[in-house]
DNA sequence: GACCAGGCACATC
DNA sequence: GATGTGCATGGT
């Protein structure tokens, strides 16, 4: 591993230590195994610029109405589907998104999720990304998560850690910051897992919007006291 | 009451 | 290709 590598993991090592195994995704622990990849995908559309709070609401609102499988989602009404997930707010366009996602799953797989996640990562990727409401990182938490495939997940916490530490400068993008990790960190599915999680955890506790790094775990690494 | 939360598509330049 | 805007609930 080189050295940016080896400084990644330590930060990995830091957060981990103050954090542990954050235990992603995220699942209802009443849901048959057999739905836990649907419950996953509908998840990561229904979490997009939303506190996961929310969302655990509005997919306990459809666990409780019977309405986790392929089929029901497929039957329901965009606006019966919107009343559901109200909880996860911008209700009207996940709902519109969770239906062009089950449609494609219905039509091109028969209603079978494991079909699709089974295809290999990258022209997964690529279908997913085919998706109306399906962007990259969606496509990727799908992929890692739901699928167990080996794809880094980049997000807004990611970037602005990454950003206020020096290890990326402002312009770098999504794929710029995702090819990163995967050129420099082992290609693990459980490191891949926790790391994004974990990036998930300092950004919630700690790497705000506003800094406050006092006691961060990543408070004695490179720090770039220019950057945003 | 302001600010933020595990984005994305679309319009416009 | 870069930038701006709409979408919406609920916790701090």
């Amino acid at each position: 591993m080189d050295q940016l590598g080896e400084t990644l993991m330590a930060m990995y090592g830091a957060m981990r230590g103050r954090f542990g195994d954050q235990q992603w995704w995220p699942s209802s622990a009443r849901l048959p195994a057999g739905r836990r990849k649907l419950e996953i995908c509908v998840g990561a559309i229904l979490t997009q610029n939303t506190n996961w709070r929310n969302v655990e609401k509005a997919l306990a609102r459809l666990i409780d109405g019977g309405c986790m499988s392929v089929r029901r989602l497929d039957a329901m009404r965009a606006e019966e589907l919107a009343e559901l997930i109200r909880p996860a707010g911008y209700f009207n366009v996940k709902a519109r998104r969770v239906k062009h996602f089950i449609a494609h799953v219905q039509q091109r797989y028969g209603g079978r999720i494991e079909r699709l996640l089974r295809r290999p990562a990258g022209p997964l990727r690529a279908e997913l990304l085919g998706i109306n409401g399906i962007g990259r990182e969606t496509a990727d938490s799908m992929i890692l998560y739901a699928a167990g495939r080996c794809t880094f997940v980049v997000d807004a916490y990611t970037r602005r850690a990454l950003r206020r530490h020096g290890l990326i400068d402002a312009s770098a993008d999504y794929e710029a910051i995702k090819s990163l990790f995967e050129s420099h960190v082992p290609a693990r599915v459980s490191l891949y897992n926790d790391y994004h999680a974990q990036w998930v955890a300092v950004g919630k506790h700690y790497c705000r919007p506003t800094a406050r790094c006092e006691g961060c775990p990543l408070a004695g690494f490179p720090h770039d006291p220019t950057a945003a």
